[in-house]
DNA sequence: GATGAATGAGCATTCATTCAT
DNA sequence: CATGAATGAATGCTCATTCAT
């Protein structure tokens, strides 16, 4: 019984994956607004239906997709001390983004930008994330969320950045000078907030 | 006769006219995938036909949006000499991008950064402005468009960062600090630039 | 060209006709619920985006349907007295739903019943009719309001029997019964009226 | 074993309880067609595989719906005396239905009326039942189905009339001068039917 | 008996573009 | 040049029913 749970299990799980690779190549092929529900069914060879019991909707599974490119860093970022668990999420979410594409990318900044709900989503959570790292170090609530901001605000901006470049400037060059940049600003503030306490 | 077509080419001017700037005016509030066709048209007090009398296609409307809002910048810019140029054109249009308020910005930018059709071709517009004017400092036409597209990026990512932290951080301050870190590095580059010659 | 107009016209008043036409026949065989909007454009032999041109939704050609049932029955009660023209205006209503198939009536009373939009304003303007002719006789706004209501609700009740026993009872006959009773409560309290002035 | 299968009869059994439970409450609240299998299910708890192992179709449920909802008030009746029974059934109806609230009421009639298969299924229902009473006193098969279906019609346009009116007046009021009128005619035709035999 | 993932035809509606007038 | 009715493929999404487990 819980054998045959299983296998049932695993093919409903191999769909799940065959739609989400198949909206991840295809959104990173054509961008989100391009890729239709039926072709992403078609190219994951499932019905239509099979979508929809996985996703609530289309938007849905761009938020997964993001999940999915993302979900690993905070675990490994958690066991490191708060500067570093900072440096360590930015760079290797700056990492990931780069290896996962442009197009995908641009459709996710481009709904974090315009304030959709997914974009609202991660960017609370990125901020929640630098939040917990900042309150290690003492910063009281409202001054972490203020510092939080700010450096995934710059964060963001620098992705910005390297995604409007489009392929004609070479990404780590744009985005090593941003980051160091903004990791600059944040180990002043952190020394400064360390003293002044 | 000759008053007849004076007549017929005025009305049709003015149809045009009344087009783009409904397409302005559509586009900046809702984005371009959201405004039909109709929309424009209703808008104008035109008819559909009317509309592909002027442009090709629903596409075609956008580089001519481009040319229509941010052209008297372009045109003050001219007349000053290149660094003044380039940091004035940045600064205008940025001005004139924030005045427009939070929630046209956000669907600007999120096209710009999403690769859709308009967003692409003001990055292109302001990346050969930028272009135009480094060339007239010598850089060959490679180096500017290298140059220019960096420019372009570092300033859209200091839009980002104002635009991702919705009114959590005061805006004027982002952007300044990235603006600055984003012009000096021009500076420098500039005369790095002008030296190596 | 104002033949040309009338060309144009006349062709795009042809396709509405097809289109209402089809969908009294077919909501006349199937009821509202199982008739799809591709049934009607298929019957009616123009495309879909045809349909969306002449009206704005499926539930709004239901509402042509009806009007196009009793548009000119009022027109003639307005030349009657009072109690005559509501009497006719009953009555002749009546007949016209008998005549206009027991499908739509039904699709249409259940809109009346469930308080749908169509519905409501549909029983808003017979209540409206009926009251303009009590004034006339000298009830004031409240009194006739109410007193319409109540013959309008009596009216539909008897339609509604009808309607429910589904072709398996002579429809005049209840009706008729119906409807005398009605009347008579109508002119006993018209005549009661009338002695208390 | 003897003991499994009990519990498997018994869990069986409170399935199909659960199911018919949700679907009254719910057809109640929605009307038939705005209730999807899953609705249900949902509702009561149990997988969508029960339901069709309960019920052939979601028509199906229906008619298990109607004698599930009125059959107490049918058993009360079968005790009177054929011309109480039927007054008993129409009133506990009525009464049973208005204690509903209006807006159920609506959703109600307007299936009744629509010939939707809820609405189609009460009737017959209700038609059955009166018709069982009438031929307790002598009418053959083809007249009793004649006058219930007569007394059924009347009784729902009463319904109609109070649900029309929509508290703009007083519901007991329409109703209980229609119930009279009806059960008069009745009486009538009951001792008209009796004296001719 | 029970499960719930899977199916796929079906739905109402939109929209860029064409073309007869 | 101007009109706007017409097109019809495409969209996101629903849902009664089936069936392997």
């Amino acid at each position: 019984m819980a054998y045959n749970n299983k296998n049932r299990e695993e093919q409903s799980l191999a769909h799940k994956n065959r739609i989400i690779e198949a909206a991840r190549r295809l959104v990173h092929e054509k961008g989100y607004d391009s890729v239709s529900v039926s072709d992403i069914t078609e190219a994951a060879g499932v019905s239509k239906g099979a979508f929809y019991i996985h996703y609530k909707s289309k938007e849905e599974v761009i938020s997964d997709l993001v999940n999915f490119v993302f979900e690993d860093i905070k675990t490994k970022a958690d066991e490191m001390d708060p500067y570093e668990a900072i440096c360590y999420f930015l760079k290797a979410s700056s990492e990931k983004i780069l290896r996962s594409g442009l197009k995908i990318v641009q459709t996710w900044l481009s709904e974090a930008v315009s304030g959709a709900i997914y974009g609202k989503n991660k960017i609370r959570y990125d901020v929640n994330v630098v939040k917990s790292y900042l309150m290690k170090t003492g910063y009281d609530d409202a001054q972490a969320n203020a510092v939080a901001l700010k450096i995934i605000s710059l964060h963001y901006g620098a992705l910005t950045s390297w995604c409007i470049s489009d392929g004609g400037v070479e990404p780590l060059d744009i985005l090593s000078d941003m980051l160091e940049h903004n990791l600059k600003v944040l180990k002043d503030r952190m020394k400064e907030m360390a003293m002044s306490e």
